[in-house]
DNA sequence: AGGCTTCAATACCTCCAGGGTATAGATCGA
DNA sequence: TCGATCTATACCCTGGAGGTATTGAAGCCT
């Protein structure tokens, strides 16, 4: 039983008559004739009476010609299912984000990819650095944004966007009356920091810089995560910094500034890592679009 | 695509590796290697990554692996169907019936065959003699089972069984209290008859019975239906006659009484009819379920 | 009745797709 | 570097699907 003798079938069920179906099918009707009874033999069963005036189908054959209709059109998703799959506009692709990158530029990205591939189930993870790396290798997830990710031999990193760094400081602060902000400025005032989770991480970037200045950051606090950092800094506790992205969270009490004279390096880096063999037309068809969307944005 | 695509597919898929898969298909490794790479050809998509270790699915391999045997199994239902459809063990039967024979041939008849072919399904129409020979004409029934059918150039007529016929009389009737009742000592009584729908019928056969003895019979009433004919017997309007199966009806007050001297063409034949051309693989197995119970409850 | 039309079925030929064997190419582990 | 273990390629061969011409069977007209 092939694909061929079902659209043989339907055909000459169709136009009850072989010459006809032979036409439609593009053939001649001897052929049609042998297949159609090839198709009687394998099954063992009756399809068509035939009469002097054409075929017709017996019950058995009106069985078959509900169902055909059917299985051809199943085979015809598959197939289709597979080409989109293929184009990546149709499974599942796992991304692990991590920390302030939330904020802002992931919820771009994932709108655009979400409206170009709706078929496409987009699940998050919540991973810090080492822990993308792992799953990577583990293929747990597809593709991990970071920042301040270091070259590894078997993945990929790809640069989606540098931020400036902005410091968060409490409205009544003596920072927030200043025009201009200026690195050394910071100096006097107590940091909150975030714990490091994977070197190198965002606190030895601050601190670096802080070398830079000629000083030591006088540390107030550290904390989980850019959110609770700057609830501390609303609630009194020192500074804090941040890339730029993070100033989407406005809570009543603290005001973002700009750092005026901030050497290129102390830019933050937004990467994501992905597994270089990765020949996934998902996470293609992903890249391709976080490319575009960050291109038009920038 | 062709069916056997999908199973070459199916064992790359399960087996990983081509070798053990083309074993596993009966074949050698090359020609399963080109059917792979054709099936990726025509849908424009890479199944498998091929990798110094076999054969691995991509992410559209996975799309098309998870329809596979979808596909495969629509097909082989389909094919299943139409064989048990051929075989006369799926579909519908149209079945007319009328009056008395409904009381207790019938439900036997069904209940051998439903037991039998359980997903056949069974259409009861009740019809008169002219109506079901006209539904057979017209194909809106495959069977019609009566009394007294009268040969049809195009229809078949088959007798499914012969009965007796019988009195029923009120208990305090004077029948009632005879040992043997013999047809001439129902002469003084009146007679409660039933309409002829479609000559000859059933009361043609009873006047015809009274002729014989040499007397006409007085009639008390005409009512549609056996059953209500019985009633009226019980409220002592007359006495009826009856094919014995109608003493499958028992109400309070009624008594049946065999008749001794019953010659032998006043037994009163039960036939079903249907068309001579009909090749229902369905029809015929139900005549063979009839005959075969009829053979063994005779 | 006999020829005409209209179907499906058969006879016979052709050719290519699908299968086979042998072998090359690629990669990995010892 | 050699052998083991995969897949891919080259080449041959056969069966089956398709084509043309024809036969066979059954109405439908004169």
């Amino acid at each position: 039983m092939d694909f061929r003798h079902f659209r043989y079938f339907i055909a000459v069920a169709e136009e009850k008559n072989l010459g006809r179906a032979a036409t439609r099918l593009h053939m001649s009707q001897p052929p049609l004739t042998r297949q159609i009874q090839a198709i009687e033999d394998e099954l063992a069963v009756k399809l068509f009476n035939r009469t002097p005036r054409g075929m017709e189908l017996t019950e058995a054959g009106e069985v078959l010609y509900d169902e055909a209709y059917n299985v051809l059109s199943v085979m015809e998703q598959a197939a289709e299912r597979t080409q989109r799959a293929g184009q990546g506009k149709l499974g599942r692709l796992d991304v692990a984000i991590f920390g302030s990158a939330i904020l802002d530029t992931i919820p771009r990205l994932l709108l655009a990819f979400r409206s170009a591939y709706p078929d496409v189930n987009i699940v998050l993870h919540n991973m810090g650095k080492a822990e993308q790396i792992e799953a990577l290798r583990q293929r747990r997830i597809n593709v991990g944004f970071n920042r301040l990710l270091e070259p590894e031999k078997d993945l990929h990193t790809e640069l989606v966007t540098r931020e400036d760094i902005v410091v968060a400081v409490s409205n009544t602060h003596p920072l927030a009356a200043r025009e201009k902000v200026y690195f050394e400025n910071l100096e006097p005032h107590r940091f909150i920091l975030y714990p490091t989770v994977g070197r190198p991480g965002f606190v030895d970037m601050v601190i670096g810089l802080c070398k830079d200045y000629g000083f030591m950051p006088k540390i107030s606090q550290e904390v989980g995560d850019a959110i609770t950092g700057v609830a501390l800094v609303a609630s009194g506790f020192g500074i804090t910094l941040l890339p730029e992205s993070a100033t989407a969270v406005t809570l009543p009490g603290v005001v973002y500034r700009k750092i005026s004279d901030l050497p290129d390096q102390a830019r933050v880096d937004l990467s994501c890592i992905y597994r270089k063999n990765d020949q996934s037309p998902i996470l293609n068809e992903f890249l391709t679009v976080m490319r575009e969307t960050m291109r038009t944005s920038a």
